[in-house]
This record gives C-alpha cells, sequence and structure tokens, in this order.
DNA sequence: TCTGGGGTCCTAGGACCC
DNA sequence: TCTGGGGTCCTAGGACCC
C-alpha cells in the first residue's frame, strides 16, 4: 500500500523560542550557541542568517559578521518543554510519531484518512495548529517516504508545506545538489564532485556497478537507491538509546594530569548518575580526548559485567587514558566519556554490586538535588569547566 | 575565525574459535 | 607441516545528522 510520510521542522526552533518569550527581539538577528572562547552557533534566527550566520560557525565569526545581533546561551529545559507541546499536536494526528531531534519529527499518515481526512489536508490543519497554539513556524514536508518527506520539508522552508507525489519524484531530486540529499556530507560530496557528480540528475545517471565501485557495495546501493527517492525505513516511535556521553571542550587547553584524570572522573560520575536515573546499566566504557592540534583519539573497554556504579566507571575511565599513550603530549581541548551497551537495570547481575548502597544513595540525591549537585570526593574531581 | 555536544551507523582489522 | 575459510566479538576511526 502506498504510504503518506510526513516531516515536520520547526523553523529556526531555538531561536524562534527566544523571540517568542522576549518580544524585544522578534525581527532582530538572534544567534544561539555556547557563549565561551571556543562555542559555536547552534541557531542563527533568519534576520541573522541574512548575514551569512549559520548553524556550526564559530561564534567569534557570527560576531564578526552580526555584530549587532543578540548573543543568547540556549536553554534546553524551554525548548524541551516547547518540543513536548508540538510533540502532543502531532500525536494527535497519528500513533506513529518519530522525534529525530527536538525540532522535527517524522509522522505516518498512512490509514489516517478516515479519521483525519486526506493526507494533503491533514498537512495544513497540523501546520496551521503548531502555529496557533505554540506561536511558533514550521516546515512541512509530504511524500511517499521518509527520504522524499525530509527532503520536502527543507523545500518548504521557511513556513511551508511541500508536498511531492510519486510523478513529480524525479523532477524533485534532479536539480539538487547532491549535498543537500540526506546522507550525502562534505565528504561523500566531494568524492562526487571529483567524478563530475553534481546533483542528484547526474547521480541517477552513473551505474550502480560504478558506484559500487566508488562506495563499496552497501554504499554504492545506499546511492542509488537515495537518486531515485528510494526508501522503506518504517516510522518508529520511541528508540531505546544505544549509548549515552558527555563531553567538554574547555576554554583553555589542560595540561595537568591530576587536572585531566580530575575531569574525566566528573564526566563518568555525570554519565553514572544519567544510568541510576534512568534505571541503566552499561558494559563499554569510552574515553575521548582531543589535543589542541585537534587530533582525536578514543579508547574503549568491555567491562565483565553491566554497572552503574560511579566508581567503577570513573576507574574505568582513567585507566583507559592511561593505556594508549592518552596522555597530555600537548593541551587538551576536549574530553569525553561515553557507555555503551545499555541495558535495564533490572538485569543487574545479582552476585555483583546487589543493588548497591551507592546506588540508593545516588538515587536519593538525585531525586532530592537533581543531577547539578552531584560531586564526589575525587582528588581534584570537585573542578567543574567554568 | 579555528572548528560544540549529543547521538547513529558503517568499516576495517585483529583475536579467537571451529 | 604450516594452511583454509567462516563466524563472531571487540576496538578504533570516521561519516553523518541535528
Amino acid at each position: 500500500m502506498a504510504r503518506w510520510i510526513l516531516h515536520m521542522d520547526m523553523d529556526a526552533f531555538f531561536a524562534a523560542v527566544e523571540q517568542l518569550d522576549h518580544p524585544m527581539l522578534r525581527g532582530q538577528p538572534v544567534v544561539v550557541g555556547g557563549l565561551g572562547p571556543r562555542g559555536v552557533v547552534a541557531t542563527a534566527s533568519y534576520e541573522a542568517r541574512a548575514f551569512g550566520v549559520h548553524s556550526a560557525m564559530p561564534i567569534a565569526k557570527a560576531r564578526m559578521l552580526c555584530p549587532h545581533a543578540a548573543f543568547v546561551p540556549p536553554r534546553f529545559a524551554r525548548y524541551e518543554q516547547v518540543a513536548g507541546q508540538v510533540w502532543a499536536i502531532l500525536a494527535s494526528y497519528s500513533p506513529l510519531v518519530e522525534p529525530l531531534s527536538l525540532d522535527e519529527a517524522f509522522v505516518d499518515l498512512t490509514g489516517t484518512e478516515r479519521l483525519h481526512g486526506p493526507a494533503e489536508e491533514t498537512a495544513h490543519g497540523l501546520h496551521r495548529r503548531i502555529r496557533a497554539e505554540t506561536g511558533l513556524a514550521c516546515s512541512v514536508g509530504l511524500a511517499g517516504n521518509k527520504l522524499l518527506a525530509k527532503l520536502a520539508s527543507e523545500a518548504a522552508k521557511p513556513g511551508g508545506i511541500h508536498v511531492v507525489h510519486e510523478q513529480d519524484v524525479e523532477g524533485f531530486l534532479s536539480p539538487l545538489p547532491v549535498g543537500r540529499l540526506w546522507g550525502i556530507g562534505p565528504h561523500t560530496a566531494k568524492v562526487l564532485a571529483e567524478r563530475g557528480v553534481h546533483t542528484g540528475g547526474d547521480l541517477r545517471d552513473v551505474d550502480a556497478s560504478l558506484l559500487c565501485s566508488w562506495f563499496g557495495p552497501r554504499g554504492g546501493a545506499h546511492l542509488w537507491r537515495l537518486a531515485r527517492g528510494l526508501d522503506d525505513s518504517p516510522v518508529v516511535p520511541a528508540r531505546e538509546a544505544k549509548s549515552i556521553s558527555q563531553e567538554v571542550t574547555y576554554p583553555e587547553d589542560l595540561f595537568q594530569e591530576e587536572v585531566i584524570a580530575g575531569e574525566v572522573r566528573q564526566l563518568a560520575v555525570a554519565l553514572a548518575a544519567r544510568l541510576v536515573e534512568e534505571r541503566l546499566l552499561a558494559t563499554t566504557v569510552r574515553v575521548k580526548i582531543r589535543w589542541a592540534d585537534f587530533t582525536t583519539r578514543t579508547r574503549q573497554v568491555q567491562l565483565p559485567e553491566p554497572t552503574d556504579h560511579p566508581v567503577l566507571i570513573a576507574d574505568e575511565a582513567v585507566a583507559l587514558l592511561d593505556r594508549g599513550g592518552l596522555h597530555a603530549e600537548s593541551g587538551v581541548r576536549l574530553l569525553g566519556v561515553g557507555l555503551a551497551g545499555l541495558v535495564p537495570a533490572t538485569f543487574r547481575p545479582e552476585h555483583l554490586f546487589a543493588p548497591s548502597a551507592l546506588t540508593d544513595a545516588l538515587r536519593e540525591v538525585l531525586s532530592r538535588h537533581g543531577p547539578e549537585r552531584l560531586t564526589l570526593g575525587f582528588p581534584g574531581g570537585d573542578r567543574r569547566p567554568s
């Protein structure tokens, strides 16, 4: 059966929420991002984009391009609250809603016609309701699969609705630069450009066998389908997280090994707290280090048993730093800790730390004070990034 | 103007086992 | 005597997304 998939993308979401909450900012260039010396732009309002400011740009450059913009730090708790309103609206049209991030989601409208009318009318109604109930603009794409719906919402920006019918697919994809296709990033776009492939139409003209010789059997097959707008992946609500991580870029490079170890412990404990909060255990511990010259290394280890024990996790993370020569050969600009192999805490191996007193204490502290207040007594562990 | 933080998925190579 | 090939698990790195 033919499907109708809708993709909803909030326009300049973080910046739009700031303009909603602070009327003074409406109609003005707004840049949301980390304000430190190494911050980057998370979202720029359309007024700021007119000056060339865009996501992932260093804040320092944004300040040069648009010095009179309002530069504001992100308020994620507030954005989550607004996103919750939006999800509720989407959920009223279909049980199959798949959030991709805080500000965009797929909705499977297949088979909802009897309840809500034709998909195209539903798209208009949903678009209107989001505007009316949140005060924020969104863009909506509607097509026969996720890939095309996503590209359609891109084409609808800002604030519009774009429908791609089956007979229009080729005409829709042909003129698009390949880098705009979902899944083709800067690297793949460059490789394609070197071979004379610049647009969706160019890509469609390349033989499957040639694509496979360039990108391997899987990569080639994926690009071949991409060029034809083929995608049968389902809309999957509420995926379980497979890993969690926390990393910090420091305003100034770190040099002292005790300080570095202390920071890694701090990150590890914060993650252990998240495990406890979400009642999960982890079996893999990872550390990440990035030196001043931006070279980046990761090390990981499997634990013999899944755990949420903060001291155990912190010890493993620090041990990983020591292994494989991850020492401060020059300044360290970023440290990260990650946990994977997540399983529900109900799988806790009984013979190990039988629901430990520490975990109970941690849960107690978290429920009373939240994770911000959590610091264990490690040497140097009370230093927090400023 | 040096380049965030949170994720997912894929690949390649080595260890290990049969 | 020193050689095969498949399967699986693990690690490190990288592409990509928002």
